[in-house]
RNA sequence: GGAGAGGUGGGUGAGUGGUUAAUACCAGCAGACUGUAAAUCUGCCGCUUCGGCUACGUAGGUUCGAAUCCUACCCUCUCCA
């Protein structure tokens, strides 16, 4: 018992309540463990994966883990005025995307101990006088509690009616489900525990609400998202990885070891010790790099990835897999910057010349001087944009 | 329903008829320096067949000329009912 409530509060930053979970743990039945997703992003990234974790961790007790995919909230659509139309989505785009987190989620989930659901199973019954019962159960006093709530009503900025019912909504779920534990990141904390008195309300032993931190992104400040661009899918090759990885700050590497290695928590202590004694962070980093490469892909494959990153920046060497494209022209030539677009190496042209003109590009290792140059059909070669990207490309 | 305020490039936010593709800051990108780190410095930061074209909520109008003036509409916020 001593051990499990160990292994549960490892890198969790919040559990409400504990000795709730105590006795849940205690009645020695197998718990549901419930944690929601969006439907409309169906890539994880290392972010959603520190939530992931811990969810697994519950199934290394033998626990039942529900993946729930919050399609119905989905279909409802834009949660904001400002954030654009959200594109709800039909059936068939439901089930595509499903698809793609089953393959991404069993590469830290146990798939006998998962199950995924969709929340339209039951939410497409509640009918308006279900939710009128649902929203019976709560106030407007307590929803403006809520932190963002909270400060756009007291910024003046519009709070929609709807945004009142995601958080009914996805209590909702936990009644439905009967879960015994759900799980998400810290921003989250406020909607599981509308779950938490909820099931109260319906006559449900109320869940244990576990929250994470939330991981910051490539950038060490931002939480990690797409829409910021600072993120490191779990899909991602394992080269891009490593690359990213090494990529971010000192600072943040050790945040990352916290939240997303296994190693440890002594060892890593050990690490920052030897880091103060003078041992280069890089060298640190790798360690993080490596394990991380070989979770989200084969054993060994942080280790390659190691070894051609040294080789291709300590030696200045070209990195060994580029991919390679043929394009299409219908002349006997075309300008670099139209082929650069074409390859989507730039996203115009003119943002091709203007880093020609920075001395961004550079064609068999060659810097590009002259933004106007034209390449001849037929010609095959190395193009790289910046520091990371290469493509080869066969005109 | 009434009165008022406001909607500017990814974000914040200047700009009230004419060198304004639009000040400034942030973010982003490239280069230098490094450990593909941080910090710092430099440059860039709408698109283009390089002739131009399209942009300041939307649609019209006034004008030689509009983000700036007028009209209608849409949206957001505040106060009153």
């Amino acid at each position: 018992m001593k051990e499990a409530l160990k292994l549960i509060n490892r890198g969790a930053d919040e559990i409400l309540t504990e000795a709730d979970l105590k006795k849940k743990l205690e009645s020695g039945k197998q718990l549901v463990i419930k944690a929601g997703f969006d439907p409309t992003a169906p890539d994880l990234h290392f972010g959603h994966t520190v939530l992931l974790n811990k969810m697994r961790h519950f199934q290394e007790l033998g626990h039942k883990v529900i993946f729930l995919i919050g399609d119905f909230t989905g279909q409802i659509g834009d949660p904001s005025g400002k954030n654009k139309t959200r594109p709800t989505l039909d059936a068939n785009e439901v089930a595509e995307n499903a698809k793609t987190y089953k393959n991404q989620v069993f590469k830290i989930l146990k798939e006998d101990l998962t199950e995924i659901r969709f929340n339209s199973e039951w939410c497409n019954d509640l009918g308006a006088e279900g939710i009128i019962k649902l929203a019976s159960n709560y106030n407007v006093a307590r929803m403006l509690e809520r932190d963002d709530f909270n400060k756009r009503y007291s910024s003046n900025q519009s709070i929609a009616i709807h945004e009142f019912l995601y958080p009914l909504i996805q209590g909702y779920d936990s009644i439905a489900l009967e879960a015994d534990v759900e799980c998400g990141g810290t921003d989250q904390k406020f909607n599981l525990l509308v779950g938490r008195e909820l099931q109260r309300a319906y006559g449900q032993d109320p869940q244990v609400v576990l929250t994470v931190p939330i991981l910051e992104g490539l950038d060490g400040t931002n939480k990690m998202s797409k829409s910021l661009n600072n993120y490191i899918g779990v899909d991602e090759a394992p080269d891009e990885m490593f690359g990213k990885i090494m990529s971010i700050s000192d600072e943040l590497m050790w945040r990352w070891f916290e939240l997303l290695s296994f190693i440890p928590e002594e060892e890593i202590a050990s690490l920052r010790k030897e880091m103060e004694a003078g041992t280069n962070p890089r060298d640190i980093k790798f360690i993080l790099a490596e394990e991380l490469v070989d979770r989200f892909h084969s054993k060994g494959d942080g280790k390659d990835c190691k070894e051609s990153f040294l080789k291709r920046f300590q030696k200045g060497l070209m990195p060994e897999d580029i991919p390679s494209i043929n394009i299409e022209i219908e002349k006997d030539s075309i300008p670099l910057v139209n082929l650069l677009k074409d390859a989507e190496m730039t996203s115009s042209t003119s943002e091709a010349s203007r880093l020609i003109k920075q001395g961004g590009v550079k064609i068999d290792s060659v810097k590009v001087e002259d933004p106007k140059i034209e390449i001849q059909r037929g010609s095959e070669a190395i193009y790289q944009v910046g520091k990371r990207k290469f493509l080869k490309i066969k005109v």
